[in-house]
DNA sequence: ACAAAATTAGAACAATTGTTCTAATTTTGT
DNA sequence: ACAAAATTAGAACAATTGTTCTAATTTTGT
């Protein structure tokens, strides 16, 4: 592991467990036992850091898609590796989904970057919910317009579920997940057959 | 209007307008031509401007449920008054919505306060829905678990509605309204009968 | 082996920020 | 009317922060 990913490391960690508002490059740099000029050698601004990082979760997520595809899963079984997939995402990544407003505000990139995942996203939902409603596991006879609506609610849930989860005094790590999964399977409950 | 007031309008003003990372308290002063010396003869520190707009929020919030305790509305009236009503609490109070997390984290009193009120809301909400359940307006074959779900998600949804429509792009003001009604409805949808 | 390029530490800079201090001015109660 | 209290402006402080600069050291390619 290079320098650069080095600090990769310490500043995702850092950023997760202090928060993206008190983190300082300099007390990166400490983290990892470096200097904060060194630091700066590496990643001339904090934007740049916080990009990349972007850019990794953006690369593990589309590395989880791909890897339902491969399955051709039940619809359950799909859910649950949806749930638990995500889950391990948010979890890596906590500061960014916290902080998302803020971020995309920050750094306009990642706004763009994120919109265009969410349109990509949700033609695929829709185009699976349609799959496996003739397989009879989803309901036919929900309109288009709800359906989008539904894919709406999926995305705030899944983006926003650690956010809530964390205000609500989430520091009982051991039954987030648990937590996580009833959410989702709440919210996907009346629209299974 | 004193000026410990308006500097409560002119700081909610500038945090829901730039965002409370960048917003200093100098600007908030100068915002309102008064100096930062001034300012903070009233307010100490920052985190007590803050915590006095959350107090506010919730005297705006409380108020708004006991308008609907006294109208005593059917269904689809009430879900439109609460999705109305709620909506005007976070476009005015915005910036606490979309930096909930980072608050909390900052000034925990705010948080612990939060936890208080949304154990209230639950049981609130859950006590509605029998209500209505029996007459005959909502389902009566959801489980108890379910219910909490059910609850849970419309929280989530409601206070990160605002989260998920800004970093979507929510430049248009006009349909924001819109956006949002449609959210709480869909959500809505298949628990009423 | 050695020159060029890459990396590193640490000092230094410049701007910012929350807050305090001081002295003046205004308001309030009697 | 006047003393005490409240309010205000502006300078000043102290700490922080992202970033740059310089000089040394290490690595790399040939």
């Amino acid at each position: 592991m290079n320098t650069k990913e080095k600090i990769i490391t310490a500043a995702l960690s850092l950023y997760n467990r202090e928060g993206i508002r008190t983190v300082t490059t300099r007390q990166i740099a400490q983290e990892m036992g470096i200097s904060a000029g060194n630091l700066h050698y590496h990643f001339k601004h904090t934007e740049d850091i916080i990009y990349t990082i972007f850019g990794q979760l953006q690369r593990d997520y589309d590395e989880m898609v791909l890897l339902f595809d491969k399955k051709d899963l039940v619809l359950r079984e799909l859910l649950r590796e949806f749930t638990d997939g995500s889950y391990r995402l948010i979890n890596k990544y906590k500061f960014i989904f916290v902080n998302f407003v803020e971020i995309c505000a920050w750094i306009p990139a990642i706004g763009e970057s994120y919109r265009d995942l969410v349109m990509r996203r949700e033609e695929q939902f829709i185009s699976l919910f349609r799959h496996y409603a003739q397989l009879g596991m989803f309901r036919q006879d929900i309109p288009i317009a709800m359906l989008k609506g539904f894919v709406r609610q999926i995305f705030i849930i899944s983006d926003f579920w650690y956010s809530s989860f964390a205000v609500l005094g989430g520091q009982c790590q051991s039954d987030a997940l648990e937590d996580y999964r009833q959410t989702i399977e709440v919210t996907f409950y009346p629209y299974l057959t």
